[in-house]
DNA sequence: CAGTTTGTACGACATCTTGTCGTACAGTGG
DNA sequence: CCACTGTACGACAAGATGTCGTACAAACTG
């Protein structure tokens, strides 16, 4: 259940099928290589099927024209990468690296106030 | 600044200075491979080097038998990729991805009362 | 002093990942 | 039948990573 992690233009993919329910390959490709040539669809396709592999994203056949959906969603993946960097580095625990945040002064007191909130939400 | 991202062997180096203050590459190597031979000592002195270059390591070339001290904390390590992966996926906002693990239960209730704690006393 | 040992410096390499491209093939419409 | 669009996928170059080998300097041993 491990979820990889993802490179650049595999993320600006996913980028878009965050946005959009469904998607074209070639609607992505006119967003991602606006000048798009003939190439650009393999580069596109080749990244769709990357994705699949890798459960992030769903294709319906149905049609000859696939339609792509995003499997795993933007926090989803965002939470799972947050959990991995706990895990490998501070012992699973997100506090130390939130303490040296705070610290070193790189949260704002909008983000601070906005995150004890979901804290005091969350659990009662 | 920003701060570059490491590999599995290089975060293994780190570790060990991120536990003693100083280290020899000698006592590195026998911690690292224990069965070590020559050619260790090659692989955790080029590892050594590339974190210098990186920025994540220092090296006390007093003597001929160099101190190598860790230039990075954990704690700030961790936070930058904290913030690198909140600017990348969510705008630099950690609320969503932390929603999302509240939400999947991923943060024990130990854990979200140990973050409280941080950001009731971080702000003032 | 000559020889050995220990450590540093670094070139070279195999492997993997990533992004890209080209080509082959299927279905559709003229 | 031919052109077009899309899918499937092999291949490749570039970069990162971990490893190894070798060259060289400093110190220690006899």
């Amino acid at each position: 259940m491990t979820i990889e992690s993802l490179a650049n233009a595999e993320l600006a993919v996913m980028e878009l099928l965050w946005e959009a329910d469904q998607l074209t390959a070639r609607q992505m490709r006119d967003e991602l290589y606006p000048g798009g040539d003939r190439s650009a669809n393999g580069t596109v396709q080749r990244l769709l099927q990357r994705l699949e592999t890798k459960g992030f994203v769903e294709r319906d056949r149905e049609l000859p024209v696939h339609l792509f959906s995003a499997l795993v969603g933007r926090e989803a993946y965002a939470g799972a990468q947050l959990k991995s960097l706990a895990e490998q580095l501070t012992g699973g625990s997100l506090a130390p690296a939130i303490t040296h945040l705070i610290d070193a002064k790189q949260l704002t007191r909008e983000e601070i106030k906005r995150l004890r909130k979901i804290l005091d939400g969350g659990d009662s």
